[in-house]
DNA sequence: ATTGGTTTTGAAAACGTTTTCAAAAACGTT
DNA sequence: AACGTTTTTGAAAACGTTTTCAAAACCAAT
C-alpha cells in the first residue's frame, strides 16, 4: 500500500518533470503563486498532490539563510513550570510560523554550553534561554559574539547584555513575609534552595528586605535544594520550630508542612507555612497551601513576544520585563497574637 | 567586545583562507582529521580556533542527507508524564548523537497532523509519537507514505503498523480493581476519562474484565475527562455512594477524594478510592493514594532504543513492547468485611 | 635518476531549494 | 503588421557543506 511516490526521493525536479515545466517554475507556484499563470499554476499544483510533495526544509533553509527555528534551553523538561513558560512563548511564536526546538540540560551547566552550540549550528534564528545555574564563561563568549537573538526568561546571567523577562521574586517574597509578620508572627524560618540562580537569589532577599524593614530579629536562613524532600530534611533539622516557615517555593514548603505534621505540629494552628509558584497541586493539598503566584504562562508568552520583537525589528534597548506576583491565602496560616500587651 | 570573527559570517572558505588551505582539506581535518598531514592539519585547527568557526549543519545536512534529528509529538508539553517519556527516549538517544525537536498538539487532531508535516519537511529521521486522540486518515496516509523510522509511545493507532512501546493499562487497572473486590469491596464505579484514545480504552476493559470475573453486579462506569475536575464533578453527581471508586488516572480520583471529602465521607473509612498513573504528588496527598504505578521513565527509554534499531538495523518486525505496572498500596483502601455469614 | 606505489591535496560536482537575469511570449497601440 | 511594454518562463548561480576523482607530492627501491 506504500505508495512509492510520496517517498523522500520526490524533489522539486520530478514535480517539474510531471507538470512538464521547470523548476523555477515549481519554486514559484509554491512561493508567489500569482507570478504564474493559471494553466501552469495548476498543472503544477496537481503534480505536488499527486507526489505528496513538501518542499525540503533542509535545502530551503540553507539558500534562503532563514530556519524559521526557535530554541528553547531549560534546566528541566520534565519539570511542568519551565513547559508552561514554553508553552506561552510557543503560542506566541507559532502563529508567526515558527517551529521550535526545546532542550533540557539537566541543571547541568556543560550540557547547556553543548546545547548552546548545537541549537547555533542548527542556525535557530532566536533563542529562549532559563539558565541552569552559575554563570560560565564559555557561554558567555559565545552569547557575545553570536548575532542570533536570544532572550532570558526566569532566570538570567546578570552580567550579559540580554534583554531579560523575569518576575518579581524579590517583592513576592517580600509581601508575602510583611503579611506573615504583620499577622503576628515573630519567629520565622527562611528554607532556600540552590543559592546558584538569579531567581533563588532574589527570593532570600525579599525575606531579608521584609524581616528587616520590620526589625524582626528572630529569624534564620537554611540552604537546600528546592525540593519536597530537602524542605522536609531541613525542617525535621529545626532545633526550634518557630511560628511560620517560608519555603523558597512551594516544593519545600509542602515536604515542610510533611515534616511537621510527622513532629506532631499542626498547620497552621501551631506553625504557618508558605510558599512560592503556587505550582498545580498546591490548591488541592492538605491543608491548601497560602503562596506566592507567579504569573508563569504569561512569563513565557512576553518572552515570546520580546523575541521576536528582536526578530523583526532588529535589535532593541535592553529590556527587562519584570511581571507582578501576587500573594494567594489559603489556609496554611493563622494570625498570632504574641503581643498580649498590645490588646 | 563582539568578535566580528565569530559570527555566522564565518564559513568553511574562510578558514581555508586563513589557513592557506583548501576547503576540502578543512572539512577532512573535521571529519576524518587522520586523512591529512600534520602540519595541515595544526594549521587548519587554529584557524577554526581563531574564527570559532562550527559547521553549517543546515549545509552538512543538504550534502549528506543525514539530520540526526528525532521528533517527538506529543498531547501536551505541559504534562509532566509526557515529558519524564520524552526524557526516557532522549536519554538513550543522546549518547547516539541525536538532537530532538519536541512538539505538543494541545489534544488536538489537527494540529497532530500540522506537527507530522513540520518534522518530517524538517527531515527529521525518526519519529517518537504518543497519539493526542482519534485516527485520523491523514495521520495513517503521511505514516505509511513515508519512509522515516517511527515508534508509538503509550498509545498507538492501533490499525497503524508501527512498532508500539506501551504499559498493559488492562491488567494494571485489573489487578486494582481485582485488589479492592478480594478486600471486600462489593460496590464500585469506575471513573473514565475519554474514550478516543487507546490506552483509556484498556485501562476501561481491566475494570470490566475483573468485575466480571468476580461475578460483581454492582457496579458502574462513569465517563468524563482526565482531569481533577472531572473526578470532582462525577462524584458529586453520583446518586449513591460506592464502597470503591477506581480513578482512570490519578488525577481523577484525587478529584473524587475532594469530592466525597466535601461530601461528608471520610476515605478510605466511608469509601476506598484508586488511582492510576503513581504521579509525583500522589505519595504526598493526604490520604496517601493507593494507585498503579507506570515505568514511564522506562517506557521511553524502551521507546528511544527500539527507534534506534529501526534507525540503525534498517527495518525490524514489528514490535510491541508492553511493560507491566505495580499497584502500590498507600492510605486510600480499607478492606471491608460485607459478609458476616462467612466469619 | 627513474619507476612504481602510496599518501596527501585541491578542483569540482552534488545535495534541493530560491532568486536573478535575460529570453520568450503575450498583449495593446499604432 | 510592426512596435513597445508587460507578463511569464527557464537557465544558471548561489547557499555551505561533503565527497569523488585525478593531480601532485612524497617515498622506497631499483
Amino acid at each position: 500500500m506504500k505508495n512509492k511516490a510520496e517517498n523522500n526521493s520526490t524533489n522539486i525536479k520530478s514535480v517539474a518533470q510531471m507538470a512538464g515545466v521547470s523548476i523555477s517554475t515549481v519554486s514559484r507556484v509554491i512561493n508567489n503563486p500569482e507570478s504564474v499563470s493559471e494553466e501552469l499554476r495548476n498543472k503544477v499544483r496537481k503534480a505536488i498532490e499527486a507526489l505528496g510533495y513538501q518542499p525540503n526544509q533542509i535545502a530551503r533553509s540553507l539558500r534562503t539563510g532563514s530556519t524559521k527555528l526557535i530554541g528553547f534551553i531549560i534546566p528541566d523538561i520534565t519539570n511542568p513550570a519551565f513547559l508552561l513558560m514554553v508553552k506561552g512563548a510557543q503560542d506566541f511564536l507559532k502563529r508567526k510560523g515558527y517551529t521550535f526546538m526545546v532542550c533540557g540540560t539537566d541543571h547541568n551547566i556543560r550540557e547547556e554550553v553543548k546545547l548552546l552550540k548545537a541549537l547555533l549550528s542548527q542556525n535557530v534564528e532566536g533563542m529562549i534561554v532559563t539558565c541552569s545555574g552559575g554563570q560560565n564563561s564559555d557561554f558567555s563568549r559565545i552569547v557575545n559574539s553570536t548575532n542570533v537573538k536570544m532572550v532570558f526568561m526566569d532566570r538570567r546571567y546578570e552580567d550579559l547584555n540580554v534583554p531579560y523577562v523575569g518576575v518579581d521574586n524579590t517583592t513576592g517574597v517580600e509581601k508575602i513575609t510583611d503579611y506573615l509578620i504583620e499577622s503576628g508572627h515573630r519567629s520565622l524560618v527562611y528554607l532556600s534552595g540552590e543559592r546558584n540562580t538569579s531567581s533563588a537569589r532574589e527570593r532570600l532577599r525579599g525575606f531579608v528586605n521584609s524581616v528587616r524593614r520590620h526589625a524582626v530579629v528572630d529569624f534564620q536562613i537554611l540552604y537546600g535544594k528546592f525540593t519536597f524532600e530537602s524542605g522536609y530534611e531541613l525542617t525535621k533539622r529545626l532545633k526550634e520550630i518557630p511560628q511560620a516557615i517560608v519555603g523558597g517555593n512551594d516544593l519545600v514548603a509542602l515536604g515542610a508542612i510533611e515534616a511537621l505534621t510527622q513532629m506532631g505540629y499542626s498547620i497552621p494552628e501551631d506553625v504557618s507555612v508558605v510558599g512560592f509558584d503556587d505550582m498545580f497541586y498546591s490548591k488541592y493539598s492538605k491543608p491548601s497551601l497560602t503562596t506566592v503566584r507567579q504569573p508563569i504562562y504569561e512569563m513565557g508568552y512576553t518572552a515570546g513576544k520580546i523575541l521576536y520583537q528582536l526578530l523583526s525589528k532588529g535589535n532593541i534597548k535592553k529590556t527587562n520585563t519584570i511581571l507582578q506576583t501576587d500573594v494567594v491565602l489559603r489556609e496554611t496560616v493563622k494570625p498570632r497574637n504574641n503581643n498580649p500587651k498590645r490588646g
